[in-house]
DNA sequence: CGCCAAAATTGATCTGGGTCAATCGGCTTT
DNA sequence: AAAGCCGATTGACCCAGATCAATTTTGGCG
């Protein structure tokens, strides 16, 4: 889908009661700071299924996500497609050294982000160690978590990798919602296969068959864990 | 492997005339700098298969690799082995969040490398911008590389998945040796195999196919491409 | 509510790559 | 040069997950 990008103005907000004032790249900054930065980003809502930007674009801005879920994936040129992460609030996108997008990134449901562009971020930031610092930061944690899904998809089989999954992506919901059992799961059956290196039979498949043998509950937008411990077994061995 | 770190003490050597002065981290210092980034590091020599350092490890030290080839895996407890990179001279290893490695390192054939303790390391890196810049920058490049790799491994098919490795191989072998058709291989058949997602078997039937079709010989410790075109055909479709 | 389209599930069948099991071949050791 | 070893190759067979093909369920909308 095209994107028609509605912003809302720097007037309409304040970083400083910005969902992800504590989470984001904005954590390393302190008040003042805060107030200079809020005159670099604007607010941007897109709605289901638009696409931010694509791979091989020339990137342009920096983009933190506010609110909602974003898949980032690569195409292959006959269409497959890996899904090489989900966004949640927080995260921040935008990063590469080519001045190109390695990666394409669409909203699933309505998102809202913080777009910056480039060159005065890029100014802003230049002074600021602890705000390079905390990129560095986030740039790491992105790679570890890249490593563990090679792991994942290059030496777990199906079952493995829908445990893993639904507890990683319990684990990163906890995160907004709190913990509980049940993972909410805004993305298609078809957007998880592409995550896990599957095709979306075997994932609807993979999901029945835990759920005839009582480890989970498929429950409108998400999965109940009915049996917690038996789905992190399944994960580990 | 165990360890049996060789030290050649800081006096033995020069960064100024150090092998990856210009591709390394350090190439974002200058001459004075140098000097005293001189004294942070020791030169440290690894036997073929020693371990550098093991996932989990806390993490003490970073690394330059200065000679040589290393693997980077993670294993799962049943001993699965998931080959993450493989790491160049130039490389940068030992940067996390956490404070442990999030995957073990060894040597692949005999090995040099740049040792810094993480403090005095962290110390001097404090106050200057570029160098944190210039690491950021490598985590970047990695990060692309590694989302890459994971359409690789969810979406490829065992040929493509060879005929990728061959020409990613020897795409990194041209800034060490120059442009040639011949890519060598330090690596064993299940170290390919263990970065593939595939078996030792289904690489070695692979590369005998290939060269019976006339695109590769293989050779003793790499392989040549006889049809670089036909290769790159195959890793792309 | 009833209609339509898209998403998800289920079933039947097929196959790419894994598994298991011999060799083979090149080095090292003696 | 014979023996032993370890990595690589090759062959025979198998199976997890893909593919193909219907349904069934869900969600949006007049």
């Amino acid at each position: 889908m095209k994107p028609s990008l509605v912003t809302i103005g720097p007037n309409g907000h304040f970083c400083s009661d910005c969902a992800v004032r504590e989470s984001a790249v904005c954590s390393s900054l302190d008040a003042v700071e805060l107030r200079e930065f809020e005159h670099l980003g604007r607010r941007v809502r897109l709605g289901s299924g638009e696409t931010v930007f694509s791979e091989e674009d020339i990137s342009t801005s920096f983009y933190n996500l506010l609110e909602g879920v974003m898949r980032l994936y690569k195409l292959l040129p006959d269409g497959r497609r890996q899904i090489v992460g989900f966004a949640l609030p927080g995260d921040f996108l935008g990063m590469n050294v080519s001045g190109r997008h390695n990666f394409s990134a669409d909203a699933i449901g309505a998102v809202t982000v913080c777009q910056f562009a480039k060159t005065p971020f890029g100014r802003f930031i230049e002074d600021r160690a602890h705000l390079l610092r905390r990129i560095n930061e986030l740039a790491i944690r992105e790679l570890d978590h890249a490593r563990d899904h090679m792991v994942l998809l290059g030496r777990r089989s199906a079952d493995e990798k829908v445990a893993a999954f639904l507890l990683g992506w319990r684990e990163r919901s906890f995160a907004l919602k709190g913990r509980s059992d049940t993972v909410p799961l805004p993305m298609s059956r078809q957007d998880i296969a592409d995550y896990l290196g599957l095709t979306i039979e075997t994932v609807s498949r993979t999901f029945t068959k835990l759920e005839r043998h009582g480890v989970i509950e498929i429950i409108h937008g998400g999965i109940r864990l009915l049996d917690p411990a038996r789905v992190e077994a399944l994960a580990a061995a």
